[in-house]
DNA sequence: GTCTATAGGTGGATAGAC
DNA sequence: GTCTATCCACCTATAGAC
């Protein structure tokens, strides 16, 4: 608002945290300059920073835009009405897409870099992890209850450990170069979940 | 060897990648500089290109000495002669403490800066998760003979999961400055390798 | 909104004296 | 082995013209 001029004022804002989005997620938040993004966009570093004037409201715009586009999905996925563990599917599949296109789940690239980042990057990336695991409980509970899943303990730590788990699962296979890590993986985790008797392989 | 001069020529190689190693694993590869190092040790830059002439040879021999440090832990682990449930949370240990002194796995770190490391670290990196799956899946098979662990699946795949769920769960944990939130996750997941019928919560 | 120009700092790295 | 001195590339950021 404050900033949104012209007709494609924001334009131009969207297209930098695009290339930005990008640039973070393969190289992390200290992988990357003004300098990568101007070249890219075709613009000066001075003029990206007209509007981002400091990293530091880049680094907090790209974890709000990233948190935003993600809350988009997981609430699309809630209002498809499907039972608990195609909704986990589904939210698995989020995850799968970003790293099909070769890149790490934003926050998770920033969590490694936590130490080194802009206090108002570090708040909101934990708003992410903490609206991810609230969504993942509800689904959970719900799972529970239907008997469309199966687990023992606090719903709250299955969602600590799904979160960790795709994140850290998404952080190897892209060393690796190699996505059916990823599934593996995360196949194995949902197998767990599934309410039959599994007490023999 | 080839540099290993006077009588403690090694002593001050050693404490440059302890200093070094610990802002690896808090700051991330780029996220240190000489510059870093040389002011808490004392030292000048010059004198650090002296050891390790390229941040890249700085970067290999970090992962390399960490590697070495975590085989010598799981050669340990693999001759108490516990059973395999056992090993496995001697296993976890090993990473819990590494996140009870604010530190992330330095390869887990580095994982996430991959495209950004000169390539003999990316080759050494890999060299050290291949080695723990490999060790990982040992102690998996041989859980599964012994009736002291159950899962479905190959084992490969379990130890995937395992090492992307404590690497994952290290990183969160420490974006929280929160261990429980690692412990918690980490008991969730042995819980389903855990031999006994759990068909129902 | 975008540009040129530049400031002020830090990055990794080298030469050469001691 | 460690130092001083220095190089040059790159970083984030700002001033001011257009």
């Amino acid at each position: 608002m404050a900033r949104t001029v012209g007709a494609n004022g924001a334009a131009t804002a969207e297209h930098i945290l695009d290339v930005a989005e990008r640039l973070a997620q393969t190289r992390g938040f200290n992988g990357f300059s003004y300098a990568h993004i101007a070249a890219e966009i075709g613009i000066t570093k001075a003029s990206l920073h007209y509007h981002f004037p400091s990293k530091a409201d880049l680094g907090r715009a790209l974890v709000a835009r990233y948190a935003k586009n993600f809350q988009a999905a997981t609430a699309g996925i809630l209002a498809s009405g499907e039972d608990a563990l195609v909704k986990l599917k589904q939210y698995v599949l989020v995850y799968r897409q970003v790293l099909g296109a070769d890149r790490m789940c934003l926050c998770g690239m920033f969590a490694a870099e936590y130490a080194t980042l802009p206090e108002q990057v570090q708040q909101e990336l934990r708003r992410f992890f903490d609206e991810n695991e609230r969504w993942l409980t509800g689904v959970l509970e719900e799972g529970l209850r239907q008997g469309a899943l199966q687990f023992e303990g606090h719903a709250r730590d299955v969602a600590g450990l799904l979160t960790g788990a795709l994140e850290g699962s998404m952080l190897l296979a892209r060393s690796y170069g190699d996505g059916t890590r990823f599934n593996a993986s995360v196949e194995q985790l949902l197998k767990t979940l599934v309410p039959r008797p599994r007490a023999r392989a």
